[in-house]
DNA sequence: GAGGCTTGTGTACAGACGTACACAACTCGC
DNA sequence: GCGAGTTGTGTACGTCTGTACACAAGCCTC
């Protein structure tokens, strides 16, 4: 039968199922069985590194903001003029900076997860602290606060239209967001 | 026992149902028997009057959709300087506008829902066009996508977080926003 | 009142769910 | 090699799910 596998970092790979089935069956469609067969593990493995299903969805969107975090950070690395920056933001949201359509649906999951489970609050909260942060090297937090904001709602806009913005408008609105800085 | 009663808009009542259980619980946590406890009807008054759950939820969300259109439209009618829309999208963001926290959370539940649910494209696309068409009595399309983009970041922002942006914030990033219209 | 016909509901069912736990498989000191 | 201790898993349990459907309740025509 199955023999029992040695595998030191199964963890990691339930952590990283979980975040793959939350991205494409949603926090509403995520049970231990799917995540157990994505990760290619028994049933049991789940309950037996996490103790709730809660308790495994809040470590997979912990792990999902911070490599949102580690993108943003890397994305913004090497923008030193506002030029760069307005070019910078448009790739964010049109998805050419690491982050794809499905990323963004995980991050979505979150915030709507965390409206109703507190112990998420904490994650979102440190993930757009960090997000923030970064927009703060070039603008003042105002600003950075209105552009943060922008990026998602346009990343939504242009996931769910079937008429897409097109690159050029993405660049007025995000040109003008940042204003004269 | 209990008897039956003559119930003439119980399908309509049911919907209202379904939509507060979707703001209270999220979609994950939607289901016949919360709804008809929440309308005060049989459960089988559900799979009579709807063909599935499905076709419930998407009902729901339609309707909202709806009066979210509404809100939304009635809230623009005085505006006619551009100061008073700098004021009146101020006011819809910070919740002042006949569409409070729990309304948005039933929004962002049907914008997640509709990336999985092809049925939901068409209620997502109307509803943005329609707020997007109201934006453009007042600035070009490409501005109106920019603040209703906006507007859902904002607010989504604003919901989530612990320390919230002020009014004042809000109004100078609304007002670079809309640029000089 | 008797019979059809529409309207509505209590209940039952098969399946999927989260979780507990007895026990199998391995490790290691001796 | 062998027992004690640790690590991991198959399976079973109780609960909750969406949905079907037999049948009760009301209505309408004679």
């Amino acid at each position: 039968m199955s023999v029992r596998r040695h595998d030191p970092d199964r963890k990691d790979r339930i952590i990283d199922a979980a975040i793959a089935v939350i991205a494409e069956h949603g926090v509403a469609g995520t049970t231990h069985r799917l995540i157990a067969k994505a990760a290619d593990v028994p049933l049991g493995s789940l309950t037996y590194h996490f103790t709730s299903l809660e308790d495994l969805r809040c470590q997979a969107f912990r792990r999902h903001a911070e490599r949102m975090s580690v993108i943003y950070e890397a994305h913004f690395r090497a923008v030193h003029t506002r030029e760069a920056l307005v070019e910078a933001v448009t790739d964010l949201i049109e998805g050419d900076a690491g982050a794809d359509a499905s990323d963004w649906a995980v991050a979505y999951e979150l915030y709507l997860a965390a409206l109703r489970e507190p112990a998420l609050r904490e994650v979102t909260e440190t993930w757009m602290r960090a997000s923030r942060a970064v927009l703060e090297r070039f603008v003042d937090p105002t600003t950075a606060r209105g552009i943060d904001a922008l990026i998602e709602g346009l990343v939504m806009h242009k996931t769910l239209s079937t008429g897409p913005v097109s690159r050029q408008d993405i660049r007025v609105i995000v040109d003008r967001a940042i204003g004269s800085s």
